[in-house]
DNA sequence: GTCTATATTTGGATAGAC
DNA sequence: GTCTATCCAAATATAGAC
C-alpha cells in the first residue's frame, strides 16, 4: 500500500474558497469603493448566496480584517530582496517600492494606510504583520546609522505623501510617483547636512 | 414714517437653520465618522424629524458639498495674511498653515483631501472654490520664481504626507506636525540647490 | 456546506395633511 | 415648513431544511 501523507482535500477544497472569496472581494472594492463592499454582491460573484460566506468569515469584518491581512502579507512578501547599500540607493528603493505598491492598489493603500471604514479595526494578528513591515524598514534604517525616529517619520510622511496625492489626484497616473527619485535626493541630502537632530519643537507663530 | 430696508426674517431664518444643520452635521461626522452621517440622526440634533431636512437640502450628498464647500471656504478664509516673503520663511508659513488646517478637523480633511464616500462628488460650485485655494498656492509659489509644476506638486506631497501620517497614527498629536519647519528646511535647500529640474522620470529597476 | 426564507435594522426619500 | 406615515431598497445576520 501506498503511504501517501493525508492530503487532507476537504482544508484544501475551504481553503481555496477562502481565497476566491478574497480574490472577488479586492475585485468589488475596486470597481465600487472599499466602503461599498456588500455580502450579497460578494457571494453573487462567486456563485453563491450571501448567507454561505458565513461558512468562510464570521463576519463582514472579518472579510475586511482578512484583506488588511493579505495587504500587509504583499508588503512584506514584495519588497526588493537586494537594496543598494549606499543611503542614496537604499531610500530610493525603499520609498520607490512603497509608492509603487500603494499606488498599483488604492482600495489595498485606503484599507491598510488610511482608517476610513466606519467600524473596522484589525485584529491582532492582522496588525502584527503590519509592524514586523514597519519594524523592518526601521532596522534597515538604524543599520545605516539612522536611529532617530523623527527621520524614520520623515522618510514615511514623505513617502505617504506622495502616494495620497497620487491616489486622491490623479488615480494610476505619475505626476507625483515620478517625484520619488527627486524626493529621495533631497531626503538624503538634509539628513546628511547633519543638522536634522531638533529636539525643539515648531516655532510658535 | 421709517423707511428701514426690509430685512427678510424668512431668508435669515432659512439660512440660520442651514448653518445649524451643517454645524450638526459636523458634529456627527466627528463622533461617528464622515460615512456614517445619517439624516435620522442629524434631524434629531436639531429637534427636526428627518424629512424637514429636505426642506433645506435636495439630498443626503447636497449636504456632503455643502460641507466641502464650507471646508474650502475654511481654508480659504482662515489662510495667513501676512507671509514672510522670504524663502524658506513663506515656506514654513504656508506647510504649517496647510498641516494645521488638515490636523485641525480629521473628518474635514477626510472630506476634502481623500475622495472616500462612495457616490460623492463635489458639485462644479464647490470645486471652484477648492480651486481657488490651490490656485493662491500656485501664485505665490510663482512669485517667488518658482512656476514649475513639479516643485509645487513635491511641496503639496510633502503637506499632505505630514498631515495624512499624523491623523492616521495618532490624530490629535504632534509627532509628524512638528516636523513641519524641518521639512521646509528641507524643501527649500533642495530647490535652491538648483539641480531640480529633472525632466526625465524616475529610473527604472 | 449550501440553500431558502426570514428576521432585523437601517438607510434615503416621498406623499400629503396641517 | 414641519409633521406623520409610508415606501422602497439594501444591508448584515440567523434559523433551519436538505
Amino acid at each position: 500500500m501506498l503511504d501517501i501523507p493525508n492530503r487532507d482535500r476537504r482544508a484544501e477544497r475551504r481553503s481555496s474558497t477562502r481565497t476566491e472569496i478574497l480574490e472577488a472581494a479586492w475585485e468589488l472594492c475596486a470597481a465600487n469603493g472599499l466602503a461599498s463592499l456588500s455580502l450579497r454582491d460578494l457571494a453573487q460573484r462567486i456563485g453563491l448566496k450571501a448567507p454561505s460566506l458565513y461558512s468562510y468569515f464570521d463576519s463582514k469584518n472579518a472579510i475586511y480584517d482578512a484583506m488588511f491581512a493579505q495587504g500587509c502579507q504583499q508588503l512584506l512578501d514584495e519588497r526588493p530582496r537586494e537594496i543598494p547599500d549606499d543611503l542614496l540607493g537604499g531610500i530610493r528603493a525603499i520609498m520607490g517600492y512603497f509608492v509603487d505598491f500603494c499606488v498599483a492598489d488604492p482600495v489595498r493603500y485606503q484599507l491598510l494606510f488610511q482608517r476610513t471604514i466606519p467600524g473596522f479595526e484589525p485584529s491582532a494578528d492582522s496588525y502584527a504583520i503590519s509592524q514586523t513591515a514597519m519594524r523592518l524598514t526601521f532596522d534597515w534604517f538604524a543599520g545605516h546609522g539612522l536611529d532617530r525616529p523623527d527621520v524614520v517619520d520623515l522618510f514615511t510622511a514623505i513617502g505617504s505623501g506622495i502616494a495620497a496625492q497620487q491616489n486622491s489626484n490623479e488615480p494610476g497616473g505619475d505626476r507625483w510617483t515620478k517625484l520619488v527619485d527627486d524626493a529621495a535626493l533631497m531626503f538624503v541630502r538634509h539628513i546628511q547636512a547633519g543638522d536634522v537632530p531638533t529636539d525643539k519643537g515648531r516655532s510658535q507663530t
